[in-house]
DNA sequence: CGCATGTCAGGGCGACTGACATGC
DNA sequence: CGCATGTCAGTCACCCTGACATGC
């Protein structure tokens, strides 16, 4: 299947396709975001937390696929905003016990319903059955492509 | 994986799942280009020249969604080594009509067995009528959202 | 005149690496 | 000792803006 270019083919490559998708989508979501002055890894890191539990630094980092060098500037925002708390660990002095605040969870709501308009924006043209699609077979895409050579440090992300 | 305490909230968000499958599917292609020392807008500005003919800089800017200013690198680059050339237009003394040279059409071919490779790297998870529900759902997506506020000088395209 | 074209200079963000001190 | 953690510094690719000279 590896032939001379062909116009139509090109123009409709898959990968091509999923980067303009998702930068469209980046888009509408860091658009939205911005209105509330987050951005998408606040959004996540605020996730993690609340879904997991309070966790360390590198732990977040593990779950959320931001960088640990990356991850320190996010929880200064945070923290700066009130919105988590970074403790030392009594059990393990290197680390920091990171913990949402009440206010952290306020600030996820808005933040969430916030994401959610912009999925609703994004997947606007598809009916409910083909938004399952969609999501099924990028899901598989990304496993399939997850279960191999990831993560050591903290990558991939939002 | 790492994911066993990656919420699942926001796992299956789209604008998520677009954009780390989009990732990896840069990464993929990135990779497989690096290797012949080209990155994606030499293989889309080559696609363009070879698919819609000889054009000035700012007509191939629009083609491909490369900004009329980045476009000068990428065409410096190709025209270094001899994939294309610059040619004064004796119609309008502002333009540079730009074509490919044989030898820009023989490393096309390269490339584009590259990026096929790639996407089928990228797919391999997926059947062939799931192949082209993608990539419907994708297009129809991309369509969507291109009809709308986009290209002043030289964004969004193919 | 306003507008298009090619060019350069630079900002901002996100992904990623390296190093380093502290503590296990 | 090797290894993990938090932190800082900095690179690189990509997306995008602004300005400017030339020519229409």
């Amino acid at each position: 299947m590896a032939s001379a270019a062909t116009p139509a083919r090109v123009r409709s490559l898959p990968s091509r396709l999923l980067a303009m998708t998702a930068m469209h989508a980046d888009r509408l979501v860091g658009e939205g975001l911005a209105a509330e002055g987050a951005r998408k890894w606040h959004f996540v890191v605020l996730v993690a937390l609340t879904d997991g539990g309070p966790a360390s630094q590198s732990t977040l980092s593990r779950r959320t696929g931001v960088y640990r060098s990356d991850m320190v500037a996010v929880l200064n925002d945070l923290a700066a905003r009130g919105f988590v708390e970074r403790a030392p660990d009594p059990e393990d002095r290197r680390r920091n016990v990171v913990t949402v605040t009440a206010a952290g969870r306020g600030y996820l709501h808005r933040l969430d319903e916030i994401v959610d308009r912009a999925q609703d924006e994004l997947l606007a043209p598809l009916s409910r059955t083909e938004r399952a699609t969609l999501t099924g077979l990028l899901t598989r895409l990304h496993d399939h492509h997850a279960t191999g050579a990831p993560a050591p440090d903290g990558p991939r992300s939002t």
